[in-house]
RNA sequence: GGGGGGAUACCAAAGUGGCCAACUGGGGCAGACUGUAAAUCUGUUGUCUUCGACUUCGUAGGUUCGAAUCCUGCUCCCCCCA
């Protein structure tokens, strides 16, 4: 398969370096993907750029993993407008295992066992003397050349150390390594990352007197036009259960707007043209069925987590968000509970408590940290945001034993889509 | 080294002695409408024992019946001249 053709419907193609899809075609080659251990999961934004190599081993070629146990520990400037602080040794050693399990995992689900090649940097930049380096791997840029990528252009006015300035050449040797050690022609990477790869085919011509090439893919952004994922916050989608559980990652996907939806079923999904139009088309006919989310988010769950937490997650999504009662929250045995919501936050408190009765108010922000106030409690009860096992409550509301279901839980519902679940002890 | 300007809630930005828990915009959170969408409209966005009280306007003091607003020290930021 043709696989810059491949990556052209599917709207992945930003940037490409001429004389690449020649190349490809040419027979089995091997493309590599950078990804440096920031955290010690992977999120939704890394996700975008490792389906890229999902889909290159999908057309028939050797995908190349590379964790930067070495380049992570200088960071990249590319897009910081800050000095990066240096992540300590211990935190990036477990950042870079975390990292390697999820990408092995992932590709190898994808592709079959043994379809992915997984190196790290550090293996070859751990015993490379400065001297060796300047010597071997500096001679060949020059600066006027290296000051004139956008990354280091847009931080000169504010700054930028040394440490970051050489970033590019690090990511420039790892793409010469694997060029002359694995036989390497082709980086994949975010549309950010053009600079820093081109800075490698140069190396590879100018020191290896080879030729590589290069593609790079738009960045994911969200519905308001931000980039995915990096250091922002805490609502990243993270690919680790542990982090965000299958749940809220199926709900992501769920949740997603008609134009991000069709774009990410062509990008995080492996399904094949003909079968992504019809359902794009289907969508567009009945937008209301939300065909193009459902089916988008049942494929990236499965691919990440696994058919049964897929499953509970539909589960638990159809208990929250379909016409449920009382009476059928009722009819939950306490292990279903416990499965539907696993992932939900869930507070533990006294039964004690509830036995006289006790104020919503005091339950929220109290017992829990559902509310951060009682100010809070009070406003979002006002709102009519609060419902207790699915039936809205208002400011004067007690909860009491009489309210738990299967003599355990109560959820709490704040708004339509945050759910709590209080276990009582 | 000299001169000038600034620091206000999540962000931006008003307010220059009482009408200020602090205009406005963005963001956040919710409600209505929907399709767990978008757009739109509405409410809300310091804490509490909530028709009231308390704590907040860089920081520490001071003046005053009363200060985000005036004075002094300190810290940090920006600009201009050398």
């Amino acid at each position: 398969m043709n696989f810059i053709e491949e990556m052209r419907w599917r709207g992945l193609l930003h940037d490409v370096m001429p004389g690449t899809e020649e190349h490809l075609l040419e027979g089995k080659r091997a493309g590599y993907i950078g990804f440096d251990p920031t955290a010690d999961s992977l999120h939704v934004g890394h996700l975008s750029t490792a389906m890229l190599l999902v889909h290159f081993a999908h057309c028939g070629h050797q995908p190349i993993a590379l964790v930067g146990g070495a380049t992570g520990m200088v960071g990249d400037p590319t897009d910081k407008t800050n000095e990066r602080q240096l992540l300590y040794e211990e935190e990036l050693n477990k950042n870079v295992a975390g990292i390697h399990h999820q990408l092995k995992y992932l590709l190898e689900k994808a592709g079959g066992e043994g379809t992915i090649n997984m190196v790290n940097n550090y293996d070859w930049m751990k015993d490379y003397t400065f001297l060796d380096f300047i010597r071997d791997i500096g001679k060949h840029l020059t600066v006027n050349y290296m000051t004139s990528k956008d990354s280091v252009k847009k931080r000169l006015e504010f700054g930028l150390s040394f440490t970051e300035f050489s970033y590019q050449l690090l990511q420039g040797n790892d793409f010469l390594h694997l060029y002359e050690k694995h036989n390497c022609t082709f980086q994949m990477g975010g549309s950010d990352q053009w600079g820093n790869i081109v800075t490698g085919t140069e190396l590879i011509r100018r020191k290896a007197e080879g030729k590589a090439y290069a593609m790079t893919a738009p960045l994911v952004t969200r519905a308001d036009g931000s980039k995915f994922g990096k250091s922002d916050g805490n609502d990243n989608v993270w690919l680790d259960a542990e982090k965000t559980s299958p749940y809220k990652f199926y709900q992501f996907w769920i949740n997603q707007d008609d134009d991000m939806s069709e774009q990410y079923i062509k990008r995080f999904t492996l399904l094949e043209k003909a079968e992504i139009d019809e359902l794009i088309e289907e969508h567009r006919a009945n937008p209301g069925r939300r065909i193009v989310q459902n089916r988008l988010a049942k494929e990236v769950t499965t691919l990440v987590h696994s058919k049964e937490d897929l499953d509970l997650a539909i589960t638990a999504s159809g208990i929250l968000f379909g016409k449920s009662t009382k009476e059928n929250l009722q009819q939950l045995s306490k292990q279903a509970i416990q499965e539907v919501f696993e992932g939900v936050p869930t507070f533990t408190i006294q039964k004690t408590d509830l036995e006289h009765g006790i104020e919503v108010v005091d339950l929220m922000a109290d017992k829990t940290t559902i509310v951060s106030s009682k100010g809070e409690a009070r406003r979002s009860l006002k709102e009519n945001s609060i419902s207790i096992n699915k039936e809205k409550v208002g400011l004067e509301a007690q909860v009491s034993t009489a309210d738990l279901l299967n003599d355990t839980y109560i959820l709490v519902q704040k708004g339509k889509k945050n759910y709590f679940l209080l276990e009582v002890q």
